[in-house]
DNA sequence: ATTTTTAATTTTGTATACAAAGGTCGTTTG
DNA sequence: CAAACGACCTTTGTATACAAAATTAAAAAT
């Protein structure tokens, strides 16, 4: 419609034809969080609710419901009245960001070392001992499968923090460039160590400092990006 | 409508007449959150949209942005398809959503230790000294200003989490009851101590000890009042 | 009588319609 | 010329309408 081309529509009927998971909703939410978390949307960019919607090709009501999401996760300020704007998304943010993360996967990495089985410390070394070799797999999904063994340990509204704070930052798009394999392989071995050592206070300072030198790595690499240009 | 009086409706016509601050949604979402902190809306109760927004005299439209909401807060489970569902809030979910407002909390307050003017800790002794005393003020209202203080110097991100994890559990129902305010004038003094001698270690350790004991209390008059019963 | 099938009903998800607040832009007035 | 006002247009918030999935109830079959 605008010839603003906010929303360059690159899913135009990209959707599958017949089979729907979640709803609606949830397809906006992950168009929208990707499109702040690369830089294609800027903070303080106004959304255009009718816009969005045709876009994607859908109704406002879907659209509304995927603004509250996203404002609820802080990538968005909803002003009453007024709409939903691009949250700043400063190094520090992502810093802090990053740092929450630390004492919350801390947390549930000190439980893991009290309370993961020998046998699910096994699989966690296996896991471990694939991302070392690096050759074979898909590293960022053995990366995901090594917290996920650590998180799952974790009483149910840690998991449900955990789940949050992944969703709402770059993750993804960063991960494993560079030198930044080599680091976390590090990281993750010295993680699994402590846990093994049944050392849940190691374990905890072990996460933290994994996920803060991840928040550097994002940083570092978001900006080489040119995520803060313009 | 119906006689089944899942929503007793005792807000008909009690919103202000003509000022509004939010949306209606916001309406929604207090009224429901207050139904299950509370204990009126037990773990597994169908919320069903229809009887929910004739209750509160809305349309489906903000109930269901209320309903989006209070699912990203994890007090309500939303299964596509199927609704909305009251979240499991178990002593143990408790206890450990405590715990997650401590390391976080803890956070804040070592940065408190570290970057507070001198200015700023002398507010906090004033509102402090006023908590000891104890019988001027409200209570609550002094432990609130405490806890603002030291969190407004924690960084953006760790403040949007601080107050999202404030307004997903059950709060002012249970605190300054029995000898529980003793309790956290004890805390608070110790919070204090450690951040005049800029410890930060020491004054993220005695944040969650605070809220540690926060959450045993929580869980014990949340026992008291029959929270789990049925 | 119990289980399976199928038709009817409810309830959700999405789209559309409408009212009101917000923003825009030109005009007026100091 | 700048600030203030006002008519017009846009965008949001809310209500309603409609389609499809899910639930319930009834009927049929084992």
């Amino acid at each position: 419609m605008t010839e603003l081309a906010v929303f360059p529509d690159p899913y135009q009927g990209t959707r599958p034809p017949n089979r729907r998971r979640g709803g609606l909703a949830d397809d906006v939410v992950l168009y929208v969080r990707e499109q702040i978390l690369t830089g294609a949307l800027k903070p303080g960019t106004k959304i255009d609710q009718e816009a969005l919607a045709a876009a994607l090709d859908v109704s406002r009501s879907p659209v509304r419901e995927a603004l509250v999401i996203l404002g609820q996760e802080g990538l968005l300020d909803l002003i009453p009245r007024r709409g939903a704007v691009v949250a700043d998304l400063t190094p520090e943010d992502i810093v802090d960001h990053y740092e929450l993360f630390g004492v919350v996967a801390g947390r549930a990495a000190a439980i893991a070392a009290d309370t993961l089985s020998e046998d699910e410390i096994e699989q966690l070394r296996a896991i471990h001992d694939r991302f070392v070799d690096g050759t074979n797999d898909d590293l960022s999904a053995l990366n995901w499968a090594f917290h996920r063994i650590i998180n799952r340990s974790a009483p149910r509204r840690t998991r449900w923090l955990l789940r949050l704070l992944e969703r709402s930052v770059p993750a993804d798009y960063y991960e494993f460039t560079d030198g930044w394999d080599a680091q976390a392989v590090q990281h993750h071995a010295a993680i699994l160590e402590a846990i093994v050592e049944r050392n849940p206070e190691e374990a905890r300072r072990r996460m933290e400092h994994h996920l803060h030198e991840s928040g550097m790595a994002a940083v570092d690499h978001l900006e080489r990006q040119g995520f803060w240009e313009d």
